[in-house]
DNA sequence: CCAAAAGTGTTGAGTATACACCCATGA
DNA sequence: TCATGGGTGTATACTCAACACTTTTGG
């Protein structure tokens, strides 16, 4: 990674060619070489599986023009980090979590959708194997908790279009890669892994049909030992590859 | 659309609660309210259909630190416009278009992938029908044309990232939207679409399948005249929707 | 021996692919 | 009449969905 140049020379440098080719757009703001720029945010749909189906994690601003209300972890990007390290810092500033599955969904741009400052926001889906990894928030939320992803609150922002983004990207993907590995323990029986299909597509699956179909994409190790419960064992498998870029289902 | 707040205020009001919680973290730059932060930019890798295959529009940077090298049209976001509003004025800028289809693709923020500056790039394709919609550039740009979308010359910036990734896009819609729509006239033979289809799979696709396919989908209206050539008349076709949102072919 | 979850195959319908010949026209 | 591109049908392989009973264990 690059360092970053200093803020004068920064803004200069890229505003050059619009303010040699546009003088007249500049406006007021033309007293300064820098002239009023949308800033730039991440903000982070974060799921995870919990028993009675498929969590979302939310924390409440603590200030800001949404005080308050509930949104997903994010803040503005900082200068010479990447949108996914700022992703990162900001999950875990929000929700302590040093580790996730990161994937980019889509930028939001609308001037209004902050009601104070123009920031695009380069909305984010975060996916863990186990809610009670998330830890201690950081002073700019009051608390955080998980809520079923099909009821959540009302969210600050247009968060709430976020999540309808990040939960069909999500379902997609679902279907056609092995991103279910990052959602899901090491370890872990068949009959997981279709509660986990289950809920997130929102659908019961055939168990016959769901076992033969994942064993022809040959994504599984089955493992030597089994689990054992208050009945028939069941046998344990492992994700081959735990990696998701790598793997495409069709 | 909300009008833009001043600067000044725009500036103080977003950061605030960064500032609050994190005044470590603000350095040097912390002797004015206005941190320095990333820029957000656009870019547009603009298709469109030509007698010899799928061509992609690159101009000519004329300033900045790339001068000299082939690019998309894009450039600054300005305060109080949307991401599209920006893609559109830039297409404007550098193509002399004002009308084409917008998909937003992905967003490139690697604080290196501009030297001078660290610019948050948003990178949209746009799809038009007849490469000589495309008109005068702005200053900004020493001229511009079509190249194959195979054989693209060097790039500026990450741009041939951007080129690779809106060509994907476009191939994976072609297979199950009705995106076509976008890059023929309003009428059109059956073979003129599977020559669409066969130009940017870049595979041979059978006549007899593909038709069966496409009418069953039900996308077309047969017009009632018909083109003449050198030999036998083809029945004319219309896209029942021009709009790409509405359809999903699956 | 009973309750509860694990595990296992077959059939039928629909979909996708491969493939070759006649048609209509202008020159 | 011939060259050129337009238009059409069938047979086969494959994929997906529907469906129910047996097995293994702990209590």
């Amino acid at each position: 990674m690059s360092s970053a140049p200093d803020r004068a020379a920064a803004v200069t440098a890229a505003a050059r060619d619009e303010l040699a080719t546009a003088p007249v757009s500049v406006g007021s703001a033309a007293h300064d070489a820098a002239i009023a720029r949308p800033m730039v945010a991440v903000d982070t749909v974060l799921f995870a599986l919990e028993s009675r189906g498929l969590k979302c994690y939310l924390a409440r601003l603590a200030g800001g023009p949404a005080a308050g209300r509930w949104a997903f972890a994010g803040g503005l990007v900082r200068v010479g980090e990447t949108l996914d390290e700022a992703a990162r810092r900001e999950l875990r500033d929000a929700a302590g979590l040093d580790e996730a599955y990161l994937e980019q969904l889509f930028s939001f741009g609308d001037p209004s959708r902050d009601p104070t400052a123009h920031v695009v926001s380069v909305a984010y889906m975060a996916l863990i194997d186990d809610p009670r990894r998330v830890g201690a928030a950081s002073a700019k939320y009051r608390g955080g908790r998980w809520f079923a992803a099909r009821e959540l609150p009302e969210l600050a922002y247009d968060h709430a279009l976020m999540a309808e983004y990040a939960l069909g990207r999500l379902r997609a993907k679902l279907e056609y890669t092995n991103i279910a590995c990052t959602m899901l323990p090491a370890t872990f029986t068949f009959a997981e892994l279709e509660e986990l299909y289950a809920a997130v597509l929102e659908r019961p699956l055939d168990r016959r049909n769901f076992r033969r179909r994942i064993m022809a994409m040959d994504l599984l190790r089955r493992m030597p030992e089994q689990r054992r419960g208050a009945h028939r064992p069941a046998a344990l498998y492992a994700f081959k590859h735990r990696s998701v870029g790598a793997i495409q289902m069709l």
